[in-house]
DNA sequence: TATGCGACACTAATAATCGC
DNA sequence: GCGATTATTAGTGTCGCATA
């Protein structure tokens, strides 16, 4: 039974015209108004960037902001017409929900859930999950397929290579927990993007070989909301 | 040609300031 | 001293410009 943990607050439908900037999407509304969107993520959206899709969009109240809208989803057919989270700091919302609700049982027991905590050279894990061993959990967001294989990363990060040595790093003294987000609900399984970064599946696999754990994590996402489906199997 | 760095918009956390 | 408000900073990934 899926798992509600998020909630969309009213969304606008529209058509993406395009995307530029990196921070810019330019939607025709259903109303026929063509409005610019702030696109939160910067990355290449390899595969779900699809001028003409259908889109929905958030307006924010925040007379400080720029751009009143958010883009918040869109739709791709690469299998059956699914929806795709574009907002990129939505995952770790989600996640928080997930962990202090005791969605993922394979976790055990643990205390308190700590966000941004300091760890490494002078990086901050997602979440520290407190206990007699504490939980090292970092969260990955993904949209990208090759069928239905979730794929990250879908470019070279230094940053993503980073974070999977000082988790392997932390092992000693604690559990390390890598928690791929899977922004789409047509995938079954999850594999590294050794394609895009051949050195991030390969610290992957070496962090796996010494203690590291895998949780591919699936959503359905929908304009009403996010629910959790479970963990998917990962493809090394 | 390769490398380094700032800019871009926004969020969230933290620090600093202010008034009571 | 406390709470509320405001300011600052880090983080996100890529592009484009400046420099070596």
């Amino acid at each position: 039974m899926p798992q509600r943990l998020y909630t969309y607050p009213p969304l606008l439908r529209g058509r993406l015209l395009q995307r530029y900037k990196r921070f810019f999407a330019d939607i025709e509304l259903d109303s026929g108004e063509t409005i610019t969107a702030h696109c939160p993520n910067t990355g290449p959206m390899t595969g779900v960037c699809q001028m003409g899709n259908l889109v929905y969009v958030s307006k924010s109240d925040n007379p400080k902001r720029k751009l009143a809208y958010t883009w918040e989803l869109i739709e791709v057919t690469d299998n059956e017409p699914t929806w795709v989270g574009v907002n990129t700091g939505l995952p770790n919302r989600v996640v928080q929900a997930l962990l202090e609700q005791r969605c993922l049982p394979v976790l055990g027991d643990y205390g308190e859930v700590q966000r941004e905590v300091p760890y490494g050279e002078n990086s901050r894990i997602d979440f520290r999950l407190t206990g007699d061993r504490p939980i090292y959990v970092e969260v990955k967001n993904t949209t990208w397929t090759a069928g239905r294989l979730a794929l990250f990363p879908d470019t070279v990060t230094t940053r993503g290579q980073k974070h999977l040595r000082e988790l392997t790093a932390i092992l000693l003294e604690a559990r390390a927990v890598m928690l791929y987000f899977i922004n789409r609900g047509d995938c079954t399984a999850f594999a590294p993007g050794d394609s895009a970064d051949p050195t991030y599946g390969q610290l992957l696999r070496t962090g796996i070989a010494a203690g590291l754990e895998v949780y591919p994590c699936q959503f359905q996402i929908s304009p009403e909301g996010i629910d959790f489906l479970g963990v998917a199997p990962l493809q090394l």
